[in-house]
DNA sequence: ATAATCCTTAAAGTTTACTCTAAGTCAATA
DNA sequence: TATTGACTTAGAGTAAACTTTAAGGATTAT
């Protein structure tokens, strides 16, 4: 099955502009075209957007992510470096995740207190009427 | 005890032009200064940076924070509204977070599939030498 | 005393990831 | 066939959160 743009950004949530500007910076390549000129899109290529968008969710930069396509263009000989790449962007996510848990850990203490705050001052200024 | 703005700037890892930026957006506020009209921190102030960076680091951006700021200065009867931000925010988070997660394991699934081609490959193609 | 640090304002520059505009081409429908 | 509406490109514009620069003066620590 082909897509057209339109599709493939329902699909992915992404927009026609975003699908366009990731082709011209590297991120998908080889998309094809109709007669016209239009983009049709191949069921790979939503497959190859489907691990873009999950990397780029995970905070990829979309030049690392560049960079990683153009590994897989080079050939299998390069399969060592992208799966150091995903190992060591999955180590990074794992760390950020336990980052933003002690964070939230902390913003949880401070609505506790702000809970018992604003309860106390509720009970002590009742509402009018 | 005081604060000059480069023991704040170690404290919070903050740099000294990002805590005179943050001062500008109405972030932080109040600071002291000597009579030469230097910034002095007090502890309070490393407290609130403290919960600053925690909203900042999950996420929150620079213009909430200032808003959620601007409530604290106006008074308890906002302690509603502010206890029903951190609320609001640590939902998004955990929500993110989860979000995150789920991306993280499709990366995870791929990583294993690459990693699979990889070992076939250099199973194929033993090194030279 | 003097070197190092700090202050100010104001504005320009940076990075990332879009997002939008303009001017024109192509395709499907009435 | 005419008219929408979708598509094309190149390039300009946007937003957030800084970061840097500049210029010059004041303050503080040793």
């Amino acid at each position: 099955m082909m897509y057209g743009i339109q599709d493939v950004s329902r699909k992915t949530g992404l927009s026609a502009h975003t699908l366009r500007y990731y082709e011209k910076e590297g991120l998908i390549t080889g998309v094809e075209r109709t007669p016209g000129g239009f983009r049709q899109y191949t069921d790979e290529d939503l497959e190859a957007l489907g691990l873009i968008c999950c990397l780029k969710n995970t905070g990829m930069s979309l030049q690392e992510i560049a960079r990683f396509v153009d590994l897989t263009h080079q050939g299998e000989h390069t399969l060592r470096q992208r799966v150091d790449m995903l190992r060591k962007h999955r180590e990074n996510v794992i760390e950020r995740m336990q980052e933003m848990q002690r964070y939230l850990d902390k913003v949880t203490w401070k609505l506790n207190f702000f809970t018992e705050k604003m309860n106390a001052y509720e009970a002590r200024t009742p509402l009018e009427k």
